[in-house]
DNA sequence: TTGTTTGCAAACCCTTTGCACGTGC
DNA sequence: GCACGTGCAAAGGGTTTGCAAACAA
C-alpha cells in the first residue's frame, strides 16, 4: 500500500498543496504502468480509490465524484471500476442481499460483514489464521483464502 | 441434517417405493413446521434440495423441474427460495460473476471457489480451522464464521 | 368458502454495450 | 491525425411485484 500520500484528503482547501500535485503525479503514473491513459475521468476515480481504505459501489461513487463537480457517466464509472480490476488496483467483493462492492485495499485480508445493515469492516490480516487448510482438488492453487465474520446485533 | 432418506433420488422408477412416499410425508411436515402450505410446487422443490447437498442457482432449479415435467413458473422458484430461506431451510451464498447461488446445506462448513469456472465446491467445518478472532465491534455478535478459499487452475 | 399460492407479465434494478463524439498523445 | 476513451441511451439479465385465476384447508 502506498502510505505517504495520506494526510491530505480531509481538507478542504481547494487543492494547493503540493502533497495534491505530487499525488497526481503519481496517479498519472500507476495509470500508465497499468497500460491506461491517464484521462481526467480515470484520474478523478484513481484519486478517490487509491491508497485509500474504502468498500465503495459503483453507484456511490458515480454520485460522489458527481457531486464534487467533475462530471462522468455512470457507464464509465463502471467500466473505469472492471479496468482498475483488470490491473489489479481495486478487488470486487461479493455480499449477498448487497451489489457489487469494490475494495480499493487488494492486499490480503478479511471482513466482518454485519447483515443487518450490509456494512463492511475490515478485519487485518494478521488478526486472524486459518489453520488445517484442506487438501485442495487435483490440479488447482490457492489464489487466496477469505474469511468473511458475519456479525448481528446483540438480542437483549 | 436430515440423512436417512438419501437412497432413492437415482432411481428412474415412477415413485413406487416406499422410500419416496415416506420422503413426501416428512417434506410436507417440515414444510408445515416452517408454516407453508405443502402444495405441489413447494414440494417438488423441497424435494430438489432438502437433505441434499447441492448449490444451485433459481434458474438451474426452475429448468431441472420442468424438465422432470414438473410445471412451475420462475416466480414461484424465486418466491419459494426466498420462503425457504427465510425458514433457514436454505442459505444464499454470493460470490463476484456469479448470480445467487443458493446452499441446501446450512450447516456450518466453508467453500472453494473455483474462480475460473464459477464452480463452488464444500469444505466440511472440521477440515479447517479459523483462530485468534480479532475483538468484534460493540453490540455486535458473530453469526457465522466462513471461509472462502479461492482456487485456480495450476499453471506450469 | 376463505385465505393462500401461483402464473403471468410487467416493472425494477444493476450492469454492459453500441455508436457517435471528444480527447490524449 | 489516429487510436483510444467517454457519454448517452438502449439493451440485457436477474429478480421482484401486482393482480386475477387456481388451490389447500
Amino acid at each position: 500500500m502506498h502510505s505517504d500520500i495520506s494526510s491530505s484528503s480531509q481538507s478542504s482547501a481547494p487543492a494547493l498543496e503540493p502533497t495534491e500535485c505530487s499525488r497526481r503525479a503519481c496517479l498519472t503514473a500507476i495509470l500508465r504502468m497499468a497500460g491506461m491513459r491517464p484521462t481526467r475521468q480515470r484520474l478523478d476515480l484513481a484519486d478517490r480509490l487509491i491508497g485509500r481504505d474504502r468498500h465503495v459501489t459503483a453507484e456511490e461513487l458515480y454520485v460522489e465524484t458527481a457531486a464534487a463537480g467533475h462530471e462522468l457517466s455512470l457507464a464509465t464509472v463502471y467500466n473505469t471500476l472492471r479496468q482498475f480490476q483488470s490491473s489489479g488496483l481495486v478487488r470486487e467483493l461479493a455480499f449477498e442481499g448487497m451489489r457489487s462492492v469494490f475494495d480499493t485495499d487488494t492486499s490480503r485480508h478479511h471482513h466482518f460483514y454485519l447483515t443487518e445493515e450490509s456494512r463492511i469492516i475490515d478485519i487485518p490480516a494478521h488478526t486472524l489464521a486459518v489453520t488445517d487448510l484442506p487438501g485442495i482438488p487435483e490440479g488447482y492453487e490457492v489464489n487466496r483464502v477469505e474469511v468473511v465474520v458475519r456479525l448481528r446485533r446483540k438480542e437483549h
